[in-house]
DNA sequence: ACCCTTGTTGAACGTTCATTCAACATGGCT
DNA sequence: AGCCATGTTGAATGAACGTTCAACAAGGGT
């Protein structure tokens, strides 16, 4: 019926015209195709009512021919968590890249791109919960699920430990940047979850009054209410 | 074969002996027990895994009982996610209410009994995470699935805003409750899905020094690995 | 033009699971 | 003691789903 037209869901245009002559769209991109279908399914059924027939029909495909290009169920959802997890780490590392060398800048870097559309799009985030509510039961997602992963958590420590040495800061850069981390993944659930009253916006506004809070001769209070004494 | 004997799995020795004589275990008490079995399916296998066949046999009993106490699994969850939540509820303004009047003692004892194993145990955090993945795709978890609420969100911003006055920071009130909020339950995300190197202890610290970092003239800095100055 | 490899389809199969139900057990009441 | 309401059991039922597969389609190489 229908070969690769029809994708009304997904956000991204992919198949950029030059792989995907007739119907030889590459394996990879097919691969592609419907690993954006799944995380389609994810957000819009939740993990458990996900089935190959929805994520075959999203990408407008035959029932078939997910086991084909993935050999399983199983496979085809740790190929996505796999793919959303590299996503996010090429994320956060090009925008830490593009910040250049001033550590607060870079701080600000890392946590604007967060809440930048590609990675914290609803979309994404109703994926990535839908993983996260059964990775303590499976150690394969449990391993890719940190998103903000060991090395994500590094930098973020180096980078607090060198303000708190550059602004005379006393407190412990380590649980500061835990506290961090947690506090960025807590409002990506808020997100999430709460419907109407918390948007992407409001929640980067609560990030840097973090951070502004916390390393005032770095960041200034941006949205001041109230104005400084009591 | 056994009634209501062998329940190796659950925590907590529910049915204090006045109310199960014999079989007679009140409709209520039985409707826990399954409920309490119900969340140690969801923390063992996770929520797609966790069917009605588990379930019975955790509680030890039949299959065909969950049915007749709740009237389909659909149900089951939600009277065990309404059961939590209102475990949460329950806990936080106990604590609130054991604080006393000072602001910043009642903003401790909240933060505080967000890390007590009552709520804050393995199997609760993995129960809670296996609800908040299907969230997204089902509205009546959705409303649930706020443990922290308006009421929780409201109360935050008011301890908040009395610790500004009193302690003249110059941060938003609003925006600052709503960052803590956010890191207590990435805080609770880490200790689900990280496995060795964090636990409730670290995670607790990690909130205290930003309670310490936030409001410096309320909290101590506990850990001070630095000693101020830098 | 032919064939062989690769991709694709949709129906069939077997399993798993929620739900139903008829039969059975127990406790409380008279 | 005997009876009824309330619990409880385990097997039967039917639907949903992942997987398999035989047949079909379309390049690409010769």
């Amino acid at each position: 019926m229908l070969k690769t037209a029809e994708r009304p869901k997904s956000e991204q245009p992919r198949e950029p015209e030059a792989d995907r002559k007739g119907r030889k769209a590459s394996k990879e991109t097919r691969r592609l195709q419907l690993i954006e279908a799944t995380i389609d399914s994810l957000a819009k059924r939740g993990y458990s009512e996900t089935t190959m027939a929805d994520v075959a029909d999203g990408a407008g495909l035959s029932r078939g021919i997910v086991n084909f290009h993935f050999e399983s169920k199983e496979k085809l959802l740790v190929a996505t968590l796999q793919y959303m997890s590299e996503e996010y780490a090429a994320h956060w590392r090009g925008a830490l890249e593009k910040a250049g060398d001033d550590p607060a800048k870079r701080l600000a870097a890392v946590v604007a791109a967060d809440f930048d559309r590609a990675v914290c799009s609803r979309r994404k985030l109703a994926a990535w919960c839908a993983f996260w509510g059964e990775a303590k039961s499976r150690p394969t997602y449990q391993a890719l699920c940190g998103s903000r992963d060991l090395a994500y958590q590094n930098t973020m420590v180096d980078l607090c430990a060198a303000l708190a040495r550059d602004g005379g800061y006393a407190f412990n850069p380590e649980k500061v940047a835990l506290g961090l981390a947690a506090m960025l993944e807590g409002l990506w659930l808020r997100l999430m979850i709460g419907g109407e009253e918390i948007n992407r916006e409001k929640a980067q506004d609560a990030a840097f009054e973090h951070l502004a809070t916390v390393f005032p001769r770095h960041f200034p209070l941006a949205g001041t209410r109230r104005a400084s004494a009591g």
